[in-house]
DNA sequence: TCAAAAGTGTTATCCTTACACCCATGT
DNA sequence: ACATGGGTGTAAGGATAACACTTTTGA
């Protein structure tokens, strides 16, 4: 890029000037237990499942599909590209690398396998994004009290209102609400005051926010991840993905909850789901759900085609 | 990716398991010019701008920034990632090579400069696209009955059911109405179904379809382009980008129309962009419209800020 | 009997859409 | 005068949000 400057080449593959990198996958693998959003993650060191880039597949998609598969032991039911990352000192080394990251969708079964791998709850890395018990506390108690004292160190008067300014927007102080859709805006936000471990390498050390970190910037490609999938579930029916065959409305609501990270108004989330013909009832009930037996449903595939474009859209948060 | 089935390493960066393979950059650079989208073309042989990975930037983005403003002697507003093509055969070549895709928007002033780099209209290139002045003649003239053809070629009753199906969701056969964001999946559809050159490769070559091919797999990368900033002019005021510093409002609305390839009502289009406080009057007025003196407005910056989520919504379509 | 969850019905409000109409300028 | 584009007002329809209430099971 730096020296091509009169010339941009029409076709340069194989051209000299391209230069030789490194390049690996990196997959935030997502499943709802228990009403609980997971991610999936190696070791106890908190990375996300990685590996190198192979050569031998037709098309990046398909390589990633069969590694995870081979992975997880069962089939990923939907994948999209996320981000290609590739700064400078992403993992603090000298090796440039760059990392093409993936989303993927699952439902977790037979996944206890290896010790190595497990599914954590994805609240764990960013608590502050949880908001079904109502706001949580460590937005007043904790983040907002830092981002302020961030934003009051900042050179000139402007410089000091922008950086509230994006902060409030962001958490949604000052009666601006919450979006739970702002995920990576946050957490890069959190990063650039450094408050993260991620982003005081080397720096002085306060003592840390809550939520664990993770290896190199794979918590920053977990937020991207999470990020997607909140936006994606409001106009594309991606929930189905991580449901069981069969489920009751509540369960689904359930999922939807999780990921979303705030409560849905029940009646409305119901009506949203059947007008739009987005599931059949199979006939059959469910008595273990603890108070009268519900319904079970399956999701039409029959949408798929005919509303690609449609969606899970989500209803006003309840109190 | 293909051997690492056991064990994927937490931090692999610079081990023996990556493959070094060849890393490039194309972007998708966009402007209006006289009511006509463009896109930057290199060449006769109509190519995007691209260029070799260069290691020295700190970021991605802001190495990409830097070479386009070299390139058009001018600044670039807007920066997105697109996607990051990996694919085998991307371009008939036995070498393997990842392109990072960008979409870059612009102002096109001063960038006459060299004869290699030529402004055209995106409609050139998907002249399907255009919806505008109508439904394109095209469509049902001759899209329609090919797809017909191909969808009746399929294996079993299913299979053409299906390829028909997705034609014409697609293209908005059957009554189904046309949406401007599936250009991407148009493209791909006619790529499938071998309608295009770049997908007819060594196989029989029919007549071809209006619509000027690209390089490679180009025309691909731009239909990605398109697709993503269709979409993202319903809710991020990235119209703004592509305007000169004052404009009335039809101005922006011939912008917004030209990007979209669809007509909007006028009335409503003005209320939506006033009543979400995008813009500010200057106090001027242009007399050159041709009617009555219009306005002239300015982008209020202090919403890139305040809104970062709110956009500019699109109104229905006007007949 | 009570708790818990499943379901049904209805109303108020807002946003979108669509239509009708008037204003100011150049030819 | 008329064509062209600028600009305002308002009513109809649909989607969303919010509330109240009934039903069915297990403990």
């Amino acid at each position: 890029m730096q020296h091509d400057t009169s010339s941009p080449t029409e076709r340069n593959r194989g051209s000299d000037q391209s230069h030789d990198v490194k390049v690996d996958l990196i997959a935030v693998l997502v499943a709802v237990t228990d009403g609980e959003p997971c991610a999936l993650t190696i070791d106890k060191a908190h990375a996300l499942p990685s590996g190198p880039f192979e050569l031998g597949h037709r098309s990046l998609q398909s390589g990633l599909r069969a590694w995870v598969e081979r992975q997880t032991g069962h089939p990923l039911g939907y994948i999209e590209q996320l981000y290609t990352f590739a700064d400078r000192d992403r993992a603090g080394d000298a090796q440039r690398v760059i990392s093409i990251s993936y989303l993927g969708l699952t439902r977790e079964e037979g996944t206890e396998g290896s010790a190595r791998r497990r599914w954590r709850s994805w609240y764990e890395y960013f608590p502050w994004e949880d908001h079904r018990g109502g706001v949580p506390a460590v937005l007043a108690d904790i983040l907002a009290p830092r981002l302020r004292a961030w934003a009051e160190q900042g050179g000139d008067a402007e410089m000091r209102h922008d950086r509230w300014q994006r902060a409030a927007i962001a958490f949604g102080f000052d009666e601006r609400g919450w979006n739970e859709e702002l995920t990576l805006q946050r957490y890069e936000l959190l990063y650039e005051a450094g408050l993260v471990e991620e982003g005081t390498r080397g720096r002085e050390t306060e003592e840390n926010l809550p939520g664990r970190a993770m290896v190199a910037d794979h918590r920053r490609i977990l937020a991207t991840g999470i990020a997607r999938l909140r936006t994606k579930i409001k106009y594309r029916p991606v929930v189905f993905e991580l449901m069981p065959p069969v489920f009751t409305l509540l369960q689904l609501q359930r999922a939807v909850e999780a990921l979303a990270g705030r409560l849905v108004h029940k009646q409305n989330f119901r009506r949203l789901i059947e007008q739009q013909e987005l599931v059949e009832e199979t006939g059959e009930t469910a008595t273990d759900t603890g108070g009268r037996p519900a319904k079970l449903f399956r999701f039409r595939h029959a949408v798929l085609a005919e509303r690609s474009m449609a969606g899970t859209k989500l209803p006003q948060s309840r109190p």
